[in-house]
DNA sequence: GGATAAACGAGACGGTACGTCCCGTCTTGAG
DNA sequence: CTCAAGACGGGACGTACCGTCTCGTTTATCC
């Protein structure tokens, strides 16, 4: 079917109106304002489309289901994460972290954990989902290189560090405690990265891991 | 003439007809076939109760939601786990998670892991579910608390350990690897103890858990 | 399945419990109250077993369906209805049919007019209940016999009138008022029986009819 | 962003899908099909959906019950009535009524009489139903005007006749007939024209009745 | 008095229909 | 050509009753 669907990407020379932007937003606005008064299961698309006062067609063509719909929400909640400081890899974590999980608890005026886990528990069953999901946490997780990369540069590390399985070991901990419904108060951070590197120092260069 | 019959305070002991075992085996039956057929999020209650040749309120009466049934298989999917050996923390725990990530594969005939997932997924928006969650969860952890102490009393542990941390620290890798569909094959999950032993050494010590 | 049912008026040399007669008039009483609380359609037998805290069974055995509980309670709700005095026949017919349209309207306790109606609308589909409504009825109009025979004797009627006839005519006109919900207030018998009597071009420009 | 989109209050005209008349035929054939096989009382709306191959919603949509369903089978089923001869209104009246019984028979090929009857019965406890059933009748006794007229032109009735009560009266002893189960064959309308013309007293001693 | 059997209350059972909601598609006319 | 509005066939929801069926308990006779 989504070759008979337009591409956002590419260039469309044909006549009549085009995307509306301005429905999208609405889509969105009325998807996050559901999610608020409802919660995520029990959203639906049909009042999607109403609270947006689109077309139930209209929000069908651009997303599948609602759960592309919550990724659209996830992509756009971008937080400002500063380069790394540089100082340790406890401390450039420490500050990572404190963005990541304020992101997750609703720094961007979003609850995005939770946008995120039910994502994940619709991947399960959804592999164009999954991937979908995938090509998102790809391009989130860039900084974490950065960081990583700074720690096995400062001898932090050690330098045959397998980067992937290192973002992925580093994640591990707070997404589960995501999952588990216990992420931690900002004052926890510390505490968290802590919990994460004792298992990263001792095993970081053992082997590889399948990535995430 | 009202008066001469049994009033509300003072109603007959009377009984009436007690639930029917063939039944609930019948539902838990069609719920496990449909589960290898159609996949989780596809199983319906009404499904079921056809499947399983019983009436939706039979259904409903036991299981409040498709979740509970799913919890209910959990259940009774016990599986043998010897009690440790006791050679070592490490030994003991690839013994015991040798039996439970076979669970979770489907040793005993059924996909548990899968239904351990969705029902997570399903008591983020359930408090009732969580809860039943909770206690099937501490109710099955019992052998990790003596494998945890057998490896305080050889000294491998500090005296000190938390021990609902110890536990919610062992389970957290395997169940990062469950929720994010990479459950690891028999011959990995020596690495997969490693990995979590790397952590659990270090900062075993260090802080209680708020427990899961 | 009434073969396999004790016959009441079978002497029954076996031993037991007989039926008791607290539970029939808790049933009735109960049916009653919905009546008065719910109205007709929207009783059930459920509804009536637990009002009259009897069991399903039991109510089922005595009667196979609501309406046949109404027709209890119209067979119960007899009202005195004194000897025609025998001056006229629109004289006999006005007291009779005050006597038959006031129990109608509910002198005795109970709308009774309501359960003859929806005890009719029933027995359309249902011809043992039809037969029961039938012999019910033979036994209710016996007074019109006497009614009708002495004006005959009068000779306000001929010699050779059809008795079953003329009370089936004499009948039309208060059951047609109360099947089409216009059931006669009490000063408005007197003009109920003459149109009776007249039929249209006797009557026709007596008097203006309220309209169906 | 949504400040560029309608409001509600200026909401675009937009119009939205027609009803379907093929789908409203449909479901009166079902339901007529339905009656014929399992009897009104036995009709349900999910079988008549089923057999219209429509959905539920789309039953519910434009009929709230199933009597509302039969109302408009009645109000489909005319028949060609001639105008009034004129001749007498004995005659005028039983062409009429003969039309009418037969299409209450079924000459249409549908027991009107059989929906009229449980119509009634239902609108007993609907004043909503009751009311649409009062503007079918008002249509369609017009017929009845003209007959009832030509007879007080021709003086066969009083000037003064009340033409209201004057239609009631007419149709009593049919609709009488029709509910407790003994409307005529054609060859008995004339007699039933007569036993309404001429009341009790007139007519009493000419025929014995059916008994009810 | 003990055995026996019917009737009882309670209520679980397999079913089915209820009336509502949502799915994803299609149709209509406005812009 | 896209949009909103919304009707459509379909099907699951969770509830309510249907009429039947155990379950023990109670009650009334009979041995």
């Amino acid at each position: 079917m989504s070759e008979t669907r337009p591409q956002l990407s590419e260039a469309r020379s044909s006549v009549g109106a085009r995307r509306s932007e301005a429905t999208e937003a609405a889509v969105l606005e009325a998807f996050a304002a559901l999610l608020a008064e409802v919660g995520y299961p029990a959203i639906t698309m049909e009042a999607v489309a109403r609270r947006a006062r689109a077309g139930k067609a209209t929000v069908y063509r651009w997303w599948p289901t609602k759960a592309h719909i919550a990724l659209s929400l996830i992509s756009k909640a971008k937080i400002e994460i500063p380069a790394p400081r540089g100082l340790s890899l406890r401390e450039d974590l420490i500050d990572y972290m404190t963005r990541v999980v304020g992101l997750w608890r609703g720094d961007a005026g979003l609850p995005v954990g939770l946008l995120v886990r039910h994502c994940y528990a619709e991947a399960w069953s959804d592999p164009e989902l999954a991937a979908a999901l995938q090509a998102e946490r790809r391009e989130r997780w860039t900084m974490l290189n950065a960081i990583i990369e700074a720690a096995v540069g400062r001898g932090e590390l050690p330098p045959g560090t397998d980067l992937a399985r290192a973002k992925d070991f580093v994640m591990s901990w707070p997404f589960y405690l995501l999952m588990t419904d216990r992420l931690p108060a900002p004052d926890e951070i510390a505490r968290m990265v802590d919990d994460t590197l004792d298992g990263l120092r001792a095993g970081s260069s053992r082997r590889p891991s399948p990535g995430i």
